[in-house]
DNA sequence: GGCAGATAAGTTGTACACAACTTGATTGCG
DNA sequence: CGCAATCAAGTTGTGTACAACTTATCTGCC
């Protein structure tokens, strides 16, 4: 029983280590642009989406992170004048994101990232697959039993 | 080639988004006990080594994480009544981190969490062990290119 | 039309992570 | 021996995460 609690013996610290070494790896590559971590998340969705200029929450959901995360966030994007928020016309509680000529030059010059991190993984394209497919399904298993 | 920055291709978002939703499963957990996940980890460590009185140093290579992010954690489990942080008289630049008779008793009480969480992600035994044996080998082929 | 409840974004407070730095102790080499 | 380099822990500053709350707006229902 007590071997349960052994500290290599669980998925959730290889999942915890695995996240923040991966981390480690886009850290000085994202660096070079001036970016963190969450902040590239946030320009791929904007990336993906084109012209549409998502919402503050539809970015949240795309993402799993709530406005307290998103906002400060959003607020240094800003800053750094890769994205604007504006206040909507036909619902004044929303705040649409739309990148600007910066942020979507940003994309070209950033697209060799994905190659480099996965790269250093050290893993094969299709373990990476199958990687990437099992913890999809762990985050989906979590967040339907959540919404019971 | 631009379909690599798809959000959903990534490996590091799958990491990353399934990281956090473990973390939401552990939460409510965690919380019956007053405990945050990492000061979990840190707990794990220790009811591993025993009476051996792990270092600050050596807490962190087991966890990955350095004094930055070690220091205040272990002096909130301290000021929790979990453990002791003690001043080594061998040699005074460490410190040494040793349980306290309640915090050697939360291990009993927490002895069915692991198997509570494993529960949650809806994956087989199988499964799980093959998940946290890939992740571990990322995690350790991301270090060790690190090194060299 | 008017208002109760819901909704969107932002703010506040706590707790990680991690880089860069500080302080004090130790080690090894000339 | 003496001291420069190293090392351990802690501190400071920045940036997430997330709960709980606030503010402003909107929607449905009467």
């Amino acid at each position: 029983m007590t071997d349960d609690l052994v500290l290599r013996r669980q998925v959730c610290f290889a999942l915890y280590a695995a996240s923040r070494a991966l981390t480690d790896v886009y850290r000085p590559i994202l660096d070079e642009h001036g970016l963190t971590y969450p902040q590239y998340l946030v320009l791929l969705v904007l990336w993906e989406h084109g012209d549409e200029a998502p919402t503050v929450s539809e970015l949240g959901v795309r993402l799993r992170l709530d406005s307290g995360t998103l906002s400060p966030l959003l607020k240094r994007l800003e800053a750094a004048g890769l994205l604007v928020r504006t206040r909507s016309a036909v619902d004044e509680r929303r705040v649409e994101v739309s990148l600007t000529a910066q942020g979507r030059a940003l994309r070209e010059r950033m697209a060799d990232v994905p190659l480099r991190v996965a790269r250093a993984t050290g893993l094969t394209e299709a373990e990476l697959v199958n990687l990437r497919d099992t913890l999809t399904r762990v985050t989906e298993t979590i967040h339907r039993q959540k919404e019971q």
